[in-house]
DNA sequence: ACTGAGGAAATCATACATTGTTTTGATAGG
DNA sequence: CCTATCAAAACAATGTATGATTTCCTCAGT
């Protein structure tokens, strides 16, 4: 079942009130085949995105609906379209398991955010309306007003952010591509705290970018864009090859 | 079941016999849940590709289990999975329809095309082998001997001559995507015939990019790639309209 | 226009057959 | 006593079949 919610933008739901979860673009469905409130796709999803369920463990499909009180054939569904969305592997008549969102995984999303995300915001900056870049800066305040003291709201403001930028993009495929990807790398993030460098640079490239912006200056909003999803992927990457060494020392 | 052919690579087929289909850089697999020869998911796939399904057509799935001699599990797992992959849509409790394949789908896709061959294609320029260089001169000779006589068996070469340059790079979710989006174009422009300018515009921009692999000109090569994917998906959209035009008037 | 009956089809729940994989445990050989 | 081997049993994926329930659509009748 969609949430009523999803009909909204995200501008929408921000005028409205300060509490709110990061909600897709428009046209992007999050659903599993399911008419239940939680569907078992989205609860192995978010299993899987969280990293409850550890890389490459085994996904038996008779303990997923013993656990999630369903029968077989949801879960057998879900872990089809699961495969589809590339969050889990298949091999022939030994089941599922769970891809790995390890650094190559991360690395390899967050490339493609580079190539992908300046040409949405040059767009953008040609097309931005006067409530655009004032929602823009609405919701820079609020991410300067929490400044990271709020690790989870700081995520949920700078996708908030983003989604302003691209979410009246023509090519809803990229706009989707961007979603999927940012989710995942959200989810990641969320385990890490943010370097001091790094935050310095977010509120900062932020800043520049409403700049550019206001100023019209789509080449050098979209140069900044790649910087600035270089430099969160890099970080995120670098935190996990902290984890990954402390884990092995 | 995967097919034997699927762990060789594209040049070991080539240099084995003519005789060959496309086939996907490895570590993808494009099979379904089924043990099968062909699965329930590879027939509607390929029916939804090739235009058989009409756009928008609705799937329903006690149909497709008959006419594909299943049950429904199968069907319903293998519509899950196409969902994932967003060749097929779903309404809760209304079912699955075809994703058309339209105009602005495929401008969405060649769009992205543009945006990430560019990059793959300065990578493979930087770590081209003898051998690459070779299998490309190779197929692009097989190119210029068939010269466009089989439009069929141009479209493999062609898609094996970029195969050629993708297949090993390290970003192995930037090849799916490419993979991906190349298989729906190809399928596309396999109902169109290759104006002059296009056969000419093709066979010159596939030499000048040997020429600039050779030199090492990874920026050149990277332009014209760019520009060869922009020229190809603005030559399939053409067609697009002009058929539509031919329909409607 | 509104309503309500009927039907079509999705969704879910079971149960079961078949097939392939993994584990286990007994046994033979070193 | 240890290890390699192999068959049987347990396990689980995949496919089939069937029924219950729910949702949505259609269409006659008001």
């Amino acid at each position: 079942m969609i949430s009523p919610g999803y009909v909204y933008g995200l501008g929408k739901i921000l005028a409205e009130t300060s509490e709110f979860k990061a909600q897709p673009p428009e046209g992007i469905d999050a659903t599993g085949a399911s008419s239940e409130g939680a569907s078992v796709y989205q609860l192995i999803r978010d299993d899987i995105i969280e990293g409850r369920l550890a890389a490459n463990e085994r996904l038996v499909i008779t303990d997923l609906a013993r656990r999630h009180g369903t029968s077989t054939n949801p879960v057998r569904e879900a872990l089809q379209l699961l495969r589809g969305e590339g969050f889990v592997t298949f091999v022939p008549n030994r089941g599922a398991r769970v891809r790995p969102i390890d650094q190559d995984f991360v690395r390899d999303i967050y490339e493609i955010g580079v190539l992908i995300e300046p040409s949405l915001t040059r767009w953008f900056v040609n097309m931005a309306t006067v409530e655009d870049i004032a929602e823009l800066e609405r919701i820079q305040s609020l991410i300067e007003e929490n400044n990271f003291t709020d690790t989870v709201r700081h995520s949920e403001l700078d996708t908030a952010f983003h989604t302003v930028m691209y979410r009246k993009h023509y090519n809803r495929h990229a706009a989707e591509l961007w979603w999927k990807h940012r989710e995942v790398l959200r989810a990641v993030s969320r385990r890490f705290d943010f370097t001091l460098a790094r935050r310095a640079a977010i509120l900062s490239e932020h800043r520049e970018l409403i700049a550019h912006v206001k100023a019209g200056n789509a080449n050098e909003a979209a140069e900044l864009i790649a910087r600035h999803v270089e430099g969160s992927g890099r970080h995120i990457l670098e935190h996990m090859r902290a984890r990954n060494a402390a884990r092995a020392g």
